[in-house]
RNA sequence: GGUGCGGUAGCUCAGUCGGUAGAGCAAAGGACUGAAAAUCCUUGUGUCGGCGGUUCGAUCCCGCCCCACACCA
């Protein structure tokens, strides 16, 4: 293939300004951007998830923003096969893609590939939860220790959300997913360059709470109001929406809310620097 | 001015029948293979308001002072 395609991948925490930086970059190579965030690919969201502004979008083409809506399966593989695509349309017209984004694992997916795992059917997936929201984690536990020893052993035993996908693919398939964990990267035919924007952690923190402040008068509320019948779709479980919905409920008030919000997006930014502090080396 | 209730970890508080103290939250660190803005794990030394007194020993008992809140004047 040809070598010297190259995809610039701008990693960092949310607030770092990963998407002005990407602009540049899609500027000076005459090229275009692929997202790779997990919740701006959704259309219905808009102020909560920090979306590029439409100037912005009309700069450069985004691939991966608006793309699908919250009624839609996202995912990691998903992710995978729709940025693959993407870079390669883009490289069919330019040696230079951009890529940027917050969600590690799906950088993480398009630059080492992910494991193929039989993906689980609705039903199977639906009776463990009920299973879960039922017996809670002793019936999970139970569940694993006799179905899957080898998870039991070694995978996380502490985790219901994974205990649950470890279930679903081994009830499905006959085999514990560990064994579908290769520990094989592939190696992609373009080569990779990886940014990380960093921000001093005081900075970063006074960013996030400015831009929370700011969303909100630029109208978040209303516009989690809209999305609330929503609410219980995977892709609300975030934050910005979540708290507000707890607010609409009656279980907290606007400004706890909002500093709930402030609180909880720094969490995920630590969670974010934890992250690429491992696979940006 | 008087009375009452408080002053313990960044915050809210618990506790020690006197042997220098612990929870939740915050914060920090970490994990991460189909929900990843999700999910999960680990981490708690602080003149126990100040100064004296009693005591082998005080954050705990006593006295005075300072501060906050409430009520009475």
């Amino acid at each position: 293939m040809n070598s010297k395609k190259t995809c610039i991948i701008v990693s960092g925490a949310t607030a770092t300004g990963k998407t002005a930086y990407a602009l540049e970059l899609a500027h000076k190579y005459k090229t275009q951007i692929i997202s790779a965030d997990s919740r701006q690919c959704y259309k219905e969201l808009n102020i909560g998830v920090a979306k590029p502004s439409v100037a912005q979008l009309r700069d450069a083409h985004h691939y991966f923003i608006n793309s699908h809506s919250i009624t839609d399966e996202v995912n990691v593989k998903v992710f995978e096969h729709y940025a693959l695509k993407a870079v390669n349309k883009v490289f069919e017209t330019n040696d230079i893609a951009v890529m940027a984004g917050g969600t590690g694992l799906y950088i993480k997916a398009f630059c080492e590939g992910i494991d193929e795992i039989p993906a689980a059917n609705e039903k199977l997936r639906a009776t463990i939860s009920e299973a879960y929201r039922v017996g809670g984690m002793d019936r999970l536990t139970d569940e694993i220790k006799k179905v899957d020893s080898k998870y039991f052993v070694s995978g996380e035993i502490q985790n219901p959300q994974r205990m649950m996908r470890a279930l679903e693919v081994k009830l499905s398939t006959g085999k514990s997913i560990l064994d579908f964990h290769s520990g094989q990267n592939v190696q992609r035919d373009f080569e990779i360059k990886k940014i990380n924007l960093e921000v001093p952690r005081e900075e970063l923190y006074e960013r996030i709470n400015n831009r929370v402040n700011k969303m909100m008068e630029d109208g978040l509320l209303n516009e989690a109001e809209n999305l609330f019948p929503h609410r219980n779709l995977n892709a609300l479980q975030t934050v910005g929406y979540r708290e507000l919905f707890n607010f609409m409920e009656g279980k907290i008030s606007l400004p706890q809310a909002v500093e709930e919000i402030k609180k909880n997006t720094r969490h995920f930014a630590k969670r974010q620097i934890t992250w690429f502090k491992k696979y940006n080396s």
